[in-house]
DNA sequence: CGGCTGCTTGAACTTGTTCAACAGCGGTGG
DNA sequence: CCACCGCTGTTGAACAAGTTCAAGCAGCCG
């Protein structure tokens, strides 16, 4: 099992080995696994450990009462959830897992101390909230200004980006396990809509997308479509700068 | 000057008063004004310190390439800059002032020493960091899902929940310094409809809209039509339980 | 007074929704 | 082995929500 998260991390800044070791560490203490199309956790449910998606694909989402439903993130492998999620008193959205997901439950106290003695883990899981933030208000820019065209293309600029920085990317393809019901959801619109809008996006050659495999032939012109600007990711360092996959064992 | 951060924060939990105190000394440090519809940060510039506003409006924004612009969140009085912010190489946003802004720089050290000393104050920033996180999930909600008239109803309960939290509400009114432009950019929606959704809002008697007062005749009628579910806001305590304003001078 | 900003209105137009039907595919049970 | 079911994707046509363009009005400030 390589440890994705440290492998993100270290796209901020260069961890030093005993810092990755103790995280793969502790993502071992206690690992679990979803079935596809299942909650892991629901709305109203009190929080009580940090959790990191090791395989998979969740989502956060809310539901409006009347059944309508937002996708509001995506959780890929190397994603945690809130480092601080436990200082609340109940959850105020759901987790579902897209695909089967597996995860570790990761003990407050642990994740504590741990930050207490390693200044520079620390550092980099701070400014990972903050990159998460960051990708939130970026939704709500997708979601508030672009069309339907624009908002498609600059999700899956995300989505790539986000898998190549912890090595679930190949060349120019990568994994895309979402239903068009899902991109609806994730995206305001309705799954006609998707389809149609895919549809366009395949005949301009923006897309390859069959079998659940995304292809972007062209990476610079998707971007250009979406106005997909990277820098709100904060990946300083490039992929090539970071302690290879293998060695983080 | 009342500090509104300290009473805010005791809506999540009591605070200690020497905790309190300090918070308003630190607030005292560095004091700064904008001039109304003027940048306070802009995309690309390097965050140094963690901003407090004291008093006025402020918002967060980005801008496409084309010229589209989205507001992210509005900054009340009390609301901080993320704690963090430091940390990263640049801001991926703007922070503009809608009125004229009085707001503190907190210097950065001081915030770390304070928050190691004091555990109570140092959770009740967290939880007040995990909100901010909460509230631009729900705009996302708001975005991709709710049609014009919810979005405008769903955005005056929050703000008014938000302004009743620091004292800034009297009754069933509070300032609403918006213009319709502004509104528009913050829903995803053109002045025009603003306009034509706020006649409607007025004619069913929801709200009250002049001189820039928003009066909500009854709120629990707002709230339905918004689908506003304040549990997001994550206010355990009510206002009255907390310490009264004029003890934290 | 003149010019600016913000609000209002109408009419034509565009984008995305809704409803409905059907095709393909994989899994399941008789 | 085949029939059937449910899920996903696809298509068409009518419709609704929100946009665009354009003009005019009110209030405010210098």
């Amino acid at each position: 099992m390589h440890n994705l998260l440290a492998m993100k991390l270290q796209r901020f800044a260069a961890l030093p080995d005993e810092d990755v070791q103790a995280l793969g560490h502790m993502c071992r203490q206690s690992i679990r696994t979803a079935r596809a199309r299942r909650d892991i956790m629901r709305e109203g449910d009190q929080p009580h450990h940090v959790k990191l998606i090791i395989d998979g694909w969740a989502i956060r989402y809310k539901m409006l009462p009347d059944g309508r439903r937002q996708i509001v993130s995506f959780l890929l492998p190397g994603d945690m959830c809130d480092l601080n999620i436990f200082l609340l008193d109940q959850m105020d959205h759901s987790i579902g897992a897209l695909t089967p997901v597996t995860y570790a439950e990761m003990p407050r106290d642990l994740i504590e101390t741990m930050c207490k003695t390693r200044s520079a883990l620390s550092r980099a899981l701070w400014i990972d909230s903050l990159v998460v933030a960051a990708i939130q208000r970026e939704w709500t820019v997708n979601l508030g200004q672009r069309t339907a065209r624009e908002r498609i293309a600059h999700l899956f600029c995300e989505l790539f980006e986000r898998l190549d920085a912890v090595g679930l990317s190949e060349g120019d393809r990568c994994e895309m396990p979402l239903t068009q019901i899902d991109l609806g959801e994730a995206t305001g619109m309705t799954a006609v809509h998707v389809n149609r809008t895919l549809q366009e996006l395949r005949r301009d050659g923006l897309i390859v997308l069959n079998n659940r495999i995304l292809t972007i032939p062209d990476r610079q012109a998707l971007m250009t479509v979406g106005m997909f600007n990277p820098a709100y990711l904060h990946h300083l360092l490039p992929r090539s700068m970071t302690t290879p996959a293998s060695a983080i064992a």
